[in-house]
DNA sequence: AAAAAAAGAATGAACATTCATTTTTTAAAT
DNA sequence: ATTTAAAAAATGAATGTTCATTCTTTTTTT
């Protein structure tokens, strides 16, 4: 195997046993020579791809940002219609979180925690920005509220979050059915009113 | 002063100490020796209050999500009303997570991370059952969406949280309008269309 | 003066990080 | 194609620190 693969296939380990440990123990429980362990590697190797554990869970926190974004507009295009663009971009962040569970749940633990650098953070945010338009869009049409971005993602976004934590714990199936009454709660809430 | 409210007090500032330093470092970086000096205390004494730093952080969570539903159900009747007593109840917990942002704070963090026991957390969930009566009488009348009270909670209440911790990161400024907005999109995301 | 509460110092384990060696890879020379 | 030596990558075993918890003594309360 080509050297440069070895080393990205070594730092996805790690990546992923960082994401896992954490998600299952938290960050404080959640020792280097776990990780190492769990990534087959020697504790001392994470320092070859890591500056130290801060730097290995930022760059986890951006990584996985970034598949998330990339995953959530891959298919959209910014001259769709306002609510079919919205439905589009809904539907891939549900996709998202419900089939990479873990990725979201280790985003959520992130982005409610001060585990992340406030550096990281902002980083893992500006990707956000189609969505961001979108809605700027949606507003001059008269479509979508006109109501602060932060209003607008709380009530559309966000509560996805909370029903993929809340299968996670096993305490109820989130099924199509589910989806579909989500979503129609989430464009509830941020269209015009009639 | 009395035995018991010296007693009663010192138990207090070690919660506050708590809250305070696992908001702003995280659970990992809270040490038990903080916590005592920022309750003026010997690391000692915590343990003649707690059993040890997980028992602490568990009775903190508890003892926090307790003032929360209380404050959440203080002035609610169950003849209200369903769209008055949700109106009711929203803006109590809408009060509550701006006045009382450091609980309210503290709350998203272990709600979002595997910080405190599954016994404690399940603690801390039973005493929400009259707002599920509420929602459950309002799907009997036609009011209310007929929707998992996952999905409800999901849209007209976790996304406060989210509002919350962004105003706690300087990122905007949750006004009365904001307020006004966020309800508005609560309450279209769960009633019933017409 | 006995009992309870609190304190500060001590203990031992766990941990992040580094160090000294070993193993693997690379690529130049045969 | 093989060999070989230099460089790079990886390792397991230290290292030194930090921390939760306990122990012994002192202070406060009864």
């Amino acid at each position: 195997m080509a050297k440069l693969q070895k080393s990205i296939d070594k730092r996805n380990a790690l990546v992923k046993a960082t994401i896992d440990l954490v998600n299952n123990n938290g960050f404080h429980a959640t020792p280097m020579s776990k990780i190492a362990k769990m990534a087959n590697v020697s504790p001392a190797t994470i320092y070859l791809y890591f500056e130290n554990k801060q730097d290995l869970v930022n760059q986890t926190y951006i990584q996985v940002k970034a598949e998330y974004t990339n995953y959530t507009f891959a298919t959209y295009e910014d001259t769709m219609p306002v609510e079919a663009g919205f439905a589009l971009i809904w539907n891939r962040i549900a996709d998202f979180k419900l089939k990479e569970c873990d990725n979201a749940l280790f985003l959520a633990q992130c982005d409610n925690t001060p585990m992340i650098d406030e550096e990281s953070r902002q980083e893992g945010i500006k990707h956000l920005q189609p969505l961001l338009d979108l809605w700027e869009r949606g507003r001059k049409e008269g479509i979508i509220k006109p109501v602060s971005d932060y209003v607008l993602y709380a009530y559309a976004i966000n509560p996805l979050s909370f029903l993929m934590m809340t299968e996670k714990r096993g305490a109820f199936q989130l099924d199509k059915t589910h989806l579909e009454e989500a979503y129609e709660s989430a464009w509830s809430s941020i269209k015009a009113c009639k």
